[in-house]
DNA sequence: AGTTAAGCGGACACTGCGTCCAGTTAAGCA
DNA sequence: TGCTTAACTGGACGCAGTGTCCGCTTAACT
């Protein structure tokens, strides 16, 4: 069990971090910077956190289990009952919205290839995965990672804050891609 | 124009670079394993190459152009004349040939963001682009960069190495993504 | 109150980056 | 061919961020 100052500590850091996180670019928060903030010291932060994507990662979880839990048990289209199509354009409309308030936090958790290595992206895929499969789809393993890469954080901060793009024409326009199942 | 040394010098660095690159993850090698393989001091290969990318995209310019030239100028599928679906699924192929030989270039030349501010992105964009214009899709600058996302080096990584999927099938389940248009 | 083990945090060593400048050398000219 | 000059060279340097280590502190349990 954890004692009640490494409790306080966690606490402390995890609210530091997600101010420095909103105030800056990610890459741009070093882990002294969150120690300082926190008021605690470098050893201390490393212990339970050995990089800035596992606080990205902590930051996270908690809105990325809402969205897994709906996706399991919520309601049609986003839960099981909708045809495949439906819950295939839920799912990317449900993500866009949590890019929309954490692309900070996720290009903060995913820094290129471990993307792929989060437990989230297994998630996700296994999820479209399977509804390719209930769609019917042929290959499935050819097409999911190509039906998900769109939402990396890099695209989306790219059509958002580059090209100006609205959640909405973003989210409209990853629904067309479920012609391809 | 070009001092003999400094042009001797220039060639040594991209050669050096090339093993090297060839050899270990991009991000693996440093500067000064770039300038001591080259037989050069740090300050000769900053002066012409300020970091990794700048190496890495001069390695891959030619290629890059290559297949640039084809997209204007060639034979149908790849070039003018064939249908926007049909030149878009030549224009995944090539892509996919062209990330199987030079992966490891290709993911030194773009971390991250960089990757749409490289001229050869707004290349291809440009290209896609005119595809869907060409199909009569609309709001495609909506869809634009959900189609091009596949291609960014991770996911080709993670689809070819990690899943074990040939060129063949990426191609293939690349392909599919026609159906949005 | 005493014991103990977990937790703490600052100092330290290390690595890679990017700069700078004194020395070197190629290229143009007489 | 010898001279001048400007570009080029390359290693030393300072800096920033990382991750570790270990003596000290303190919560938890008896």
């Amino acid at each position: 069990m954890e004692r009640a100052d490494a409790a306080r500590n966690r606490a402390r850091i995890l609210e530091a971090a997600a101010e420095l996180f909103a105030a800056r670019p990610a890459q741009d928060v070093t882990m002294d910077d969150i120690a300082k903030a926190a008021g605690v010291g470098r050893g201390t932060l490393y212990r339970r956190y050995p990089d800035r994507a596992s606080i990205a990662v902590a930051l996270l979880d908690e809105h990325e289990r809402a969205l897994q839990e709906k996706l399991l048990r919520g309601d049609p289209p986003l839960g099981p009952g909708a045809p495949p199509a439906e819950r295939l354009t839920a799912f990317y409309a449900a993500m866009v919205e949590l890019l929309e308030g954490h692309v900070h936090l996720v290009l903060g958790a995913e820094v290129g290839r471990s993307r792929f290595e989060t437990g989230a992206y297994g998630f996700w895929r296994a999820h479209v995965r399977s509804l390719l499969v209930a769609a019917g789809t042929r290959a499935p393993d050819a097409l999911v990672d190509a039906l998900l890469a769109p939402l990396a954080p890099e695209v989306y901060g790219y059509q958002r804050h580059d090209l100006g793009l609205t959640p909405a024409q973003i989210a409209e326009g990853l629904s067309r891609l479920t012609g391809a199942l």
